[in-house]
DNA sequence: CGGACGGCCTGGGAGC
DNA sequence: TGCTCCCAGGCCGTCC
């Protein structure tokens, strides 16, 4: 499930290999993945252009070219974008091959489909809808723990839906929910209103903290998560309460327990997190 | 406002 | 072995 860090992981390993690179051509076999339609505009338009520069805002992954038009992708469960070697055999599932000016191919693949990329003007950028609502961004200097708190101020909700909330910080999903909520101490139904001021501020601290590591170590390849060359990441080693249901808490050994939080399986540890 | 749920999709695993 | 069912969870739209 590319969150956060399995985006950044793919930003940087497409910017060192495919930027300066110019699109030969453009083959869609999905067209509702390649937007607007109809796709063989939207393979035109890209013909002949250049890479400039990967970008990243929350879960979205910006490819700039020429500076006038940005591919918005957003791999959302198993979206998958991958600079390869033309003669690799093309894997199932591939909706879109760029042909690129040194012979190599970006690959989109997307089991699920859920994913997909939008060829946008960079002027109308700011303007896209996904993009717009969008809140702050855990690993830049707005996202502060007095940010965090105003965030949290007067919300009902449970705190895990708050982290999940992508209008409100963006790039957070499941997966590092959980992590942070675990290192924090933090029960994931609690009403986010009801933290005190020293649990916002070690919650702040463990966001960046898990989203850090895993940039660290390349991403979580819990299913179908690859970088851009095709590479799992090495995270899950190191994840402490995510997929671990059943497991021994890592600091007090009682079992962890699981529970459906805001339509998404939430597992903690009922006796470390309050 | 917040929460619940269905829809979009496929594959992997469990259970029979 | 093979069938059915459930689950994985990002985001949007709808409804209460």
């Amino acid at each position: 499930m590319p969150e956060l860090p399995e985006v950044e992981t793919v930003r940087r390993s497409l910017a060192k290999r495919a930027v300066g690179l110019s699109i030969v051509n453009v083959s869609v076999f999905q067209p509702s993945v390649a937007k607007p339609g109809p796709y063989e505009d939207f393979a035109a338009a890209l013909r002949g252009m250049t890479f400039c520069s990967f970008a990243r805002r929350g879960k979205y992954l910006l490819a700039h070219l020429d500076g006038s038009v940005c591919i918005v992708v957003h791999l959302r469960m198993t979206g998958r974008w991958v600079f390869s070697a033309a003669d690799r055999p093309v894997p199932k599932h591939t909706h879109v091959i760029m042909d690129l000016s040194d012979g190599h191919q970006l690959r989109f693949t997307d089991t699920r489909r859920f994913g997909g990329m939008e060829l946008v003007a960079a002027e109308s950028l700011s303007g896209h809808p996904g993009l717009l609502k969008l809140g702050v961004e855990p690993l830049g200097d707005d996202f502060t723990a007095a940010e965090l708190g105003r965030l949290t101020k007067g919300k009902k909700s449970k705190i895990k839906s708050v982290l999940l909330d992508q209008t409100l910080v963006a790039g957070l999903g499941n997966i590092y929910a959980d992590e942070a909520l675990f290192r924090a101490g933090i029960h994931p139904e609690r009403v986010a209103a009801s933290l005190e001021d020293d649990r916002i501020v070690r919650l702040h601290a463990a966001i960046r903290q898990v989203l850090e590591e895993s940039i660290a170590n390349n991403g979580t390849s819990f299913r179908d998560y690859v970088d851009g060359e095709g590479q799992k990441g090495q995270n899950q080693l190191s994840l402490k309460v995510y997929g671990r249901s059943g497991q021994a808490c890592i600091n007090c050994g009682t079992p962890l327990a699981k529970l459906r939080v805001a339509g998404r399986t939430s597992v903690f540890c009922p006796r470390c997190q309050e």
